[in-house]
DNA sequence: GCGTGATCATAA
DNA sequence: TTATGATCACGC
């Protein structure tokens, strides 16, 4: 296949809109790839093969997948009753307090600033091969939901720059929480904030399936 | 180890 | 059944 790095939303849209209702079996057929019997050793397999056939272009900088439309691509797997059946990984929980104090500038408002969502099948019944793709759509946060994900995020970094990290749970927060974002519970990452123990788990911020389930059209 | 792509596995 | 805590793969 022809891929290029689509150079306007209008572009990208049409190119997605190209994957609804299709298999992963027809997508992976269209790439040249094979289908995992299983995603325990390939979770991230999906996610990979959309941005290749969307064009995506970040990789696995810290930056929207299409860095000049300022969208990020994720994927959204759903239950059999059509609802999201996991959270969504945002991005890595940074541990330097100068990040950690302004929402204008923070990680989760940039990678949330738009996001193209591909939904597809994900109930366990059904062999990877033929879940099937949904309807893509564009999501920007409204108000009420920006103004959320601010108080999320700002009551969570508050503890963290606190030195109080070990103290926060996956609990915390409406629609972002915090969890674990290593290889293994044994990793270790500097924790650079007062009063904090040097060294730390790594993690990531998440939005909750409870509210990602309110964004599908 | 860091940051990306995520889902798995089990306690509650 | 669901949400938390743990884990898998890859490029660098």
């Amino acid at each position: 296949m022809n891929i290029s790095v689509p150079t306007n939303k209008k572009e990208l849209m049409e190119r997605a809109s190209t994957l609804n209702g299709i298999t992963t079996q027809q997508l992976a057929n269209k790439l040249n790839k094979g289908i995992p019997n299983t995603l325990t050793h390939a979770k991230g397999w999906l996610g990979n093969l959309l941005e290749e056939y969307l064009g995506a272009e970040a990789a696995s900088a810290a930056k929207p997948d299409f860095i000049d439309l300022g969208i990020e691509l994720k994927t959204l797997p759903l239950n059999d009753k059509g609802k999201p059946k996991e959270s969504t990984y945002v991005c890595v929980v940074q541990l330097e307090p100068s990040s950690l104090t302004s929402w204008k500038t923070s990680l989760v408002k940039h990678k949330l600033s738009e996001v193209l969502w591909i939904p597809y099948e994900a109930h366990k019944d059904i062999p990877i091969s033929n879940r099937r793709i949904g309807t893509p759509f564009l999501w920007k946060p409204n108000q009420e939901q920006e103004k959320q994900l601010k108080q999320d995020w700002e009551e969570i970094c508050d503890m963290i720059v606190l030195g109080e990290l070990n103290n926060i749970n996956s609990s915390m927060g409406n629609y972002l929480q915090i969890r674990p974002k290593a290889a293994n519970a044994k990793s270790l990452t500097v924790n650079k904030n007062e009063f904090a123990n040097k060294y730390t788990l790594p993690r990531g911020f998440y939005l909750r399936s409870s509210f990602t389930e309110t964004i599908i059209p």
